[in-house]
RNA sequence: GGGCCAUUAGCUCAGUUGGUUAGAGCACAGUCCUGAUAAGACUGGGGUCUCUGGUUCGAGUCCAGAAUGGCCCA
């Protein structure tokens, strides 16, 4: 027997049991042990920080990550999962700032970098229970007993040898240049750091400054200019920016309008004279831009009067320190990047502030002023200084204003990068900073896209692609505690520099000191470690810099091996690359890259094959979801409320991956009752008449002779496993899935609403076995088909019925392999036979509904119009289920539609098919229809009654002539349908369960009573 | 300003290589069916397939341009 199964079902129920049974079985680490000598198929898991607890995003991303291996794995590959956790970088030593109340750099120096990185190793693993309970309960199964972590030594020194490989290829460098830098974290960020922090709308000042220029320099534009003072309009929305200014910049072919205000000259870019409001001003003579080059004007702010050095690029790029001077003058100077676009044609520069203007320092060897330091405090003495620079902004505005520099400044809404973690706006700075030489392999980066499939496939030369044309170096130190240290060791006395690719080759260094036992390889241990300088003998210190943390994730492929140090074999043995990688859209600039970025510079190879994207979860109302908005969707109510099943289900069919879903309760409630519901219905149908008829699916019944109805569901199966397995093999889950819904639809609204007879029968003929085994094969298949999506459900349903009847099986369905396809069970001619069946049906429903007459009374005739002949032949084989399902004597096929309007029909007509009923009910007609509305009234009484579905009862009725007529010519009919042993007139003494009712205008009382054995 | 994506019913989404009258589910109203069904069927309301051109015998589908929205980048 099946273990007995009722419609009512609580799904969180069945899934804790079934987590249970997992457990105590290990079957999450027998599904891979059993494959252990196939194929490898790899998923590398792109690991979270558990410093937060996981949100609803993780889990559409774990369920995406989950569906595919589970998969691979029933398709016989061997795919082992190993969990990660990134434990380093900015976003931990954030949490720990916040929960120790600083908010400088010097505050944690103070407080001291040993206890800073001690709670930092602490921190990260607060959310680990959450986490793993969160991965399991959505059963995403991955190895979380042997995750791979970022901070472990053997981690980091898999991280040093890759620079070093790096260091040996010589793309890794220092460089004095423009960076983005975050003054409250007080480091520099990578460009794909940058990327992640863009903030739309962001408010800024839009200012017009006026620089005057110098008495000496006015003739040198025109010899119209006299008299008065002559200024230069430029324009910024970065005012703190304006006393790092050292030039003016202008485009040499454009046209400068010379404009008379009345007491001043302005010069100005022509073209722009309307934007900025100047349009109606006098013209008084128009020059190119080349022969404003060289004109000089006075600085807004003289840093010798206010305490800030002057520095000067000289022709080698360096920078030197200039004497005091306090008549300085700055030029205007040519360059190609003054846009026409908006602005006022003349470009402010500031070295210290801008990578095009830091350019232009060195071109043209100008002087170089930085008055802000990192903590974006402005220094020296101006009536401004120590004030944060965007706090500045107003005061300096005011400033220029009071001096009568400033024309107007107005507000303007534009993009600005802020700091992805701590949301401060971003500074662009002049300084050092490590780089490892990208662009060296840019070539390979974008041929190594070449092979990677990307789902959806437009990211791969769109968004992804343009990235790695546009690819920059890469900023890789930051000047930091809680990271991988960068295994680079200076001399303090020749400067020299030295990258170390192991723990091993820096305790082999002459004169290695330092080392305490057990080793840490994090700041500050690691920075005691020294040694001497092969050159000079002076002592080799490593530098304060630690790893951005993208290079610790991206570094994972080889990383989480402690690549080459242990697993040797690793590149060519299977482990390496991944065949599969899914995050979202976001980490085209974050994992996506950093993998491919490390993988280009190691191996010259990509390091994963397929990748699915996944978009943004919005929610009800498509806005993104942030905790200020209180919007946020916790998975644990979720989870609780409809299960995990549910959840994945919605997941993965209700909108395709790569497309921004709204996160909708009410759709997931929807899964449950369209989706889970109908085949759970399907299953506890099977099981109840199963069990009554003791059917078992392992015993051989001899010659089994499937009806039409039969080899159409097996058809339409065959051609689901097909459908699946290639929607899968295209990682296209979300296609597979609604593959799936639409049979189980057609499973339960044709099949088995069409066979239940079938299955009443009480004697065990072959049809009825026939019956059984199909819905049997149905299900066992749905079981294997479905297990990838929702592995509950799944197991639950394969438990009992194959599990019990096969004791030889596998344990699990998640231990079983996915179905192959039987071609030859396909049969296209009738599938389309039965949609045509489908369709005709539908149509004579819809007329009985025009007629207003119900399906229960029967009709005698239904006159159908086709367009082909071909239908006509495929009406004609599968008519029988036309006419049972329409409750009609006869179907009569015609070829034109004349025939159909006559006298005493109904029709309904759609896409060129007709369907005409009588509407004329004759007495025999009108008796058989009531027959069928007593049985109908009979069954419901016995379920009322709470009757088992297989009791046999007595039937009792009372009720005129008429009734006793029909009583006694269907009685047989109306025995069988009801299981009633007899039909007996009049109402019993004792109480029964009885109820009266009015039939076609009859009266007549019904009652029934259990038989007792 | 540039790139990518999207725009089909009130909502969520399908719509194959261009081919009869553009579909499904949900929601709403009514009717029906039901001893598997918490389901289902039917009917009805609800669509200028974002717009404008073009290619074609024929365009939701292909091409060009525009609009709106989203994401990414300057």
């Amino acid at each position: 027997m099946f273990k007995p199964v009722t419609s009512r079902v609580n799904f969180t129920q069945i899934e804790e049991n079934i987590l249970d049974y997992w457990r105590k079985k290990h079957i999450f680490k027998r599904s891979i042990e059993r494959r252990n000598k196939a194929t490898r198929f790899v998923l590398y898991e792109g690991p979270p920080t558990a410093n937060g607890s996981p949100g609803i995003h993780h889990v559409l991303s774990r369920v995406f990550k989950d569906v595919i291996p589970r998969y691979k794995t029933m398709k016989g590959y061997y795919t082992p999962r190993i969990a990660g956790w990134d434990t380093h970088g900015l976003p931990v030593e954030l949490e720990v700032e916040k929960e120790l109340g600083f908010s400088s750099k010097t505050e944690i120096e103070k407080y001291g970098i040993d206890k800073f990185n001690a709670r930092c190793r602490e921190s990260v693993f607060r959310y680990l229970e959450e986490w793993n309970s969160i991965t399991e309960r959505i059963a995403f199964w991955v190895d979380q007993e042997h995750p791979y972590i970022t901070m472990e030594n053997s981690y980091i020194e898999s991280c040093w040898w890759a620079i070093k490989q790096m260091w040996d290829k010589g793309l890794v460098y220092k460089g004095y240049r423009v960076t983005p830098h975050c003054p409250r974290c007080g480091t520099s960020l990578s460009s794909h750091e940058v990327a992640q922090g863009y903030k739309d709308n962001t408010e800024d000042p839009s200012v017009y400054i006026k620089f005057k220029i110098i008495s000496s320099s006015i003739t040198k534009v025109s010899n119209k200019l006299k008299n008065k003072n002559a200024y230069l309009l430029a324009w910024t929305t970065t005012p703190w920016t304006l006393p790092g200014n050292t030039a003016l910049a202008v485009a040499p072919e454009e046209d400068y309008a010379l404009l008379d205000l009345g007491d001043e000259y302005l010069i100005m870019a022509d073209a722009l004279r309307e934007r900025v409001g100047l349009a109606d001003k006098k013209v008084f003579e128009r020059v190119k831009g080349k022969r404003l080059v060289n004109v000089k004007y006075e600085p807004l702010f003289n840093p010798h009067k206010f305490s800030v050095e002057r520095w000067q690029f000289q022709k080698n790029s360096k920078i030197t320190i200039q004497k005091l001077d306090n008549y300085l003058t700055f030029r205007v100077i040519a360059t190609d990047f003054v846009s026409m676009e908006d602005g006022t044609g003349i470009v402010h520069i500031a070295p210290a502030f801008g990578e095009e203007d830091y350019e232009a320092g060195i071109n043209e060897m100008l002087d170089f002023v930085n008055p802000v330091d990192l903590q974006g405090k402005i220094i020296g003495c101006y009536p401004f200084s120590g004030r944060f620079v965007k706090d500045a902004d107003n005061d300096i505005i005011t400033n220029l204003a009071n001096r009568g520099l400033l024309l107007f400044s107005e507000k303007i809404y534009h993009t600005y990068p802020f700091c992805w973690r701590c949301d401060s706006p971003l500074l662009y700075y002049a300084k050092e900073t490590w780089y490892i030489k990208t662009t060296a392999v840019k070539e390979e980066l974008i041929a190594g896209n070449d092979q990677i499939n990307w789902y959806p496939e437009h990211i791969k030369y769109g968004r992804f692609g343009d990235w790695l044309q546009n690819n920059v170096d890469w900023a890789f130190s930051r000047e930091r505690y809680w990271g991988t240290p960068i295994p680079v060791w200076q001399c303090n006395k020749c400067a020299c520099n030295e990258c170390i690719s192991g723990l091993e080759e820096l305790e082999r260094k002459p004169g290695f000191s330092g080392m305490k036992q057990p080793v840490d390889l994090h700041r500050p241990y690691v920075d005691k470690l020294t040694y001497s300088c092969i050159k000079c003998g002076g002592k080799m210190r490593r530098i304060n810099e630690v790893i951005d943390c993208w290079f610790d994730s991206g570094a994972m492929p080889i990383a989480q091996w402690h690549y080459p140090f242990e697993n040797k074999t690793l590149i060519g043995d299977g482990r390496f690359p991944a065949d599969y990688v899914c995050e979202g859209v976001d980490q085209t600039r974050g994992w996506f890259y950093s993998l491919h970025a490390i993988s280009t510079l190691l191996f010259n190879r990509p390091c994963y094959k397929n990748v699915i994207c996944l978009e943004l979860i919005l929610d009800a109302k498509g806005e993104k979801m942030s905790k200020a908005k209180g919007n946020v969707v916790e998975p644990r109510p979720m989870l609780n409320k409809y299960g995990a099943d549910a959840l994945r289900w919605y997941f993965l069919t209700s909108t395709p991956p790569g497309s921004a879903r709204r996160f909708s309760e009410k759709l997931i409630s929807e899964v449950i009752r369209q989706f889970m519901l109908t085949l759970w219905n399907i299953y506890s149908f099977f099981v109840t008449y199963a069990n009554i008829d003791k059917f078992n699916p392992a015993s051989n019944v001899g010659e089994v002779v499937p009806s039409a109805l039969d080899c159409w569901i097996i058809s339409e199966l065959n051609k689901l496993i097909a459908d699946v397995d290639t929607a899968l093999d295209k990682y296209n889950p979300t296609e597979a899935g609604r593959k799936i819904e639409s049979f189980i639809n057609d499973l339960s609204n044709w099949y088995v609403r069409r066979s239940r007879r079938r299955f009443w029968k009480s004697e065990n003929d072959a049809d009825k076995i026939a019956a059984y085994k199909t819905l049997y094969e149905c299900l066992v298949t749905l079981t294997k088909l479905l297990a990838p999506f929702t592995p509950f459900l799944a197991e639950e349903l394969y438990q009992n019925l194959v599990c019990f009847a096969f004791p030889e099986a596998p344990e699990s369905v998640h231990l079983a392999d996915f179905p192959v396809s039987d071609k030859k069970l396909v049969d296209e001619g009738l599938s389309a036979d039965t949609r045509l069946a489908i369709r005709i049906s539908s149509l004579g429903r819809a007329a009985r509904s025009k007629a207003g007459i119900k399906v229960r009374q029967p009709l005698a005739k239904a006159i159908v119009n086709l367009i082909s002949n071909r239908e006509r032949a495929s009406l004609e084989r599968i008519k029988l289920q036309v006419i049972d399902e329409l409750n009609i004597k006869e179907i009569e096929i015609v070829d034109d539609e004349k025939y159909l309007s006559v006298e005493g029909y109904e029709t309904s007509s759609e896409g060129g098919y007709t369907v005409a009923i009588t509407t004329q009910i004759t007495p025999e007609l009108a008796d058989e229809g009531l027959a069928r509305e007593i049985v109908h009234r009979l069954q419901t009484m016995r379920r009322s009654a709470s009757y088992d579905i297989a009791d046999y009862i007595t039937t009792y009725y009372q009720g005129g002539n008429y009734i006793k007529n029909v009583m006694s010519s269907f009685g047989e009919y109306i025995k069988r349908e009801t299981l009633s042993r007899a039909l007996v007139e009049g109402l019993p003494e004792k109480s029964v369960f009885s109820e009266s009712y009015r039939l076609s205008g009859n009266e007549l009382m019904l009652a029934v009573s259990r038989e007792h054995l």
